[in-house]
RNA sequence: GGAGAGGUGGCCGAGUGGUUGAAGGCGCCGCUCUCGAAAAGCGGUAUAUCGGCAACGGUAUCGUGGGUUCGAAUCCCACCCUCUCCGCCA
């Protein structure tokens, strides 16, 4: 959710936004039904107003009152109305962009740095035959579990992610992060406030039928939630926390992108960073959760890039988002291994 | 799954239809006292939103959503959550 005094003010700053992401949002529409509903909202105060007489009326203010209350009734109905349209509009409209974000789609991303030697070894086994060859994946088997895209991890594979998450564990204390485990179902109410559509056209998530549970799709989502419904106290932030959980992901229309063994399956284990803190402190903690994840990757020894993302290629909450991108030797190109976003306050006003 | 109890401000806790946005206490902030601190005393301390340059004023909020009523923290209905006991399963 945008913050709808400041898109009163600047409504060009959030239709150029809107425009470069390639969303479509009607932003006069939701300005129009902002000053409807504030005209309501003026009317349905001023009647409630002479509704709050102190003690008990007499005939005569009695009489008033009725009349008073039957005439609020229908205001009050247009009131909702009006305030539902009015967030409708106002909920899809996206975060600001950053100064500097690339104009363009996901080929404008603009690469910042390189780690490492990225070197082509094309005689190296890709993943897949490595980890079948050795036991270590069974995709056949994870089939028949659960359909297509879901697998068995085993032996080394299993420790070495363990080992990964213990490894994550101590830099994340070293760094004063809360690592938690977290629900790994949460309400529609969390999903959309954190930005996902559960129950949209676009959908990527996996609801639980008979009730308004979903699948968490990361661990953002929860930790997200976490404080939802909450007033910060400022001398508590910043606030650190690192989630880990499965991901899982319907990957509805995935078909033609990069999908060989463990791209795009339905469900993968994810650490997650998270930092509530001031706005003036943001970008700071930004650039810090971007340093971070670059010490992951060179304590692995993991060659990668850092990749600045094009305003076509973000979602509608990330004011700013960065990708690492790791080297493969095998495929001799770079491909998405973490990101990190400053969403700003667009998730903490909706929640 | 069944039975019971309960959800009130930052925290504890009163409050069963009308000057109750809500007693009292704790905490916090300011002042007095003190060389300083503690103690004590006095005063102040919720959030959101609308209007206003501001002072300030209006509205809403006592788990959530509905209902009754001129008026609801208080009465009715549904749901959510917490606690205790019983059952069932692991």
């Amino acid at each position: 959710m945008i913050d709808i005094r400041h898109l009163r003010e600047h409504p060009d700053a959030y239709r150029t936004s809107a425009k470069q992401r390639g969303i479509k949002v009607d932003i006069d529409g939701a300005l129009a039904a902002d000053q409807a509903r504030l005209a309501l909202i003026s009317q349905v105060d001023e009647l409630r107003a002479k509704l709050n007489i102190k003690g008990k009326p007499d005939e005569k203010q009695l009489a008033d009152l009725q009349t008073t209350k039957a005439d609020l009734e229908p205001l009050e109905k247009k009131l909702a109305a009006a305030t539902d349209a009015f967030n409708q509009l106002a909920l899809q409209i996206p975060n600001l962009l950053a100064e500097h974000t690339p104009e363009g789609g996901e080929e404008a991303n603009r690469e910042e740095k390189t780690w490492g030697k990225a070197e082509k070894h094309p005689h190296l086994k890709d993943h897949l035959t490595l980890a079948e060859a050795n036991g270590w994946l069974d995709f056949e088997r994870g089939a028949k579990v659960a359909g297509s895209k879901f697998y068995f991890a085993k032996n080394a594979l299993v420790k070495l992610e363990l080992s990964i998450v213990r490894m994550l564990y101590d830099l994340f204390e070293e760094q004063g992060f809360t690592f938690m485990q977290v629900p790994h179902l949460a309400t529609n109410r969390i999903m959309s406030g954190t930005g996902f559509n559960p129950r949209g056209d676009e959908r990527q998530i996996y609801e639980i039928k008979d009730s308004d549970l979903n699948l968490i799709a990361t661990a953002e989502i929860p930790l997200t939630g976490y404080h939802a419904d909450e007033i910060l106290d400022p001398g508590r932030l910043p606030l650190l926390y690192a989630g880990y959980s499965p991901s899982y992901r319907t990957e509805g229309g995935a078909y033609g992108k990069y999908s060989k063994g463990l791209y795009r399956v339905h469900q993968f284990n994810k650490v997650e960073m998270y930092v509530f803190c001031q706005p003036e402190e943001s970008e700071q903690w930004h650039q810090k959760l971007v340093e971070i994840e670059e010490q992951i990757c060179q304590r692995l020894e993991i060659p990668y890039r850092l990749v600045r993302i094009a305003a076509g290629d973000l979602g509608a909450p990330a004011y700013k988002k960065f990708d690492i991108e790791y080297w493969s030797p095998v495929e001799g190109e770079y491909r998405e291994l973490m990101s990190c976003s400053n969403c700003t306050d667009y998730q903490a006003r909706r929640l």
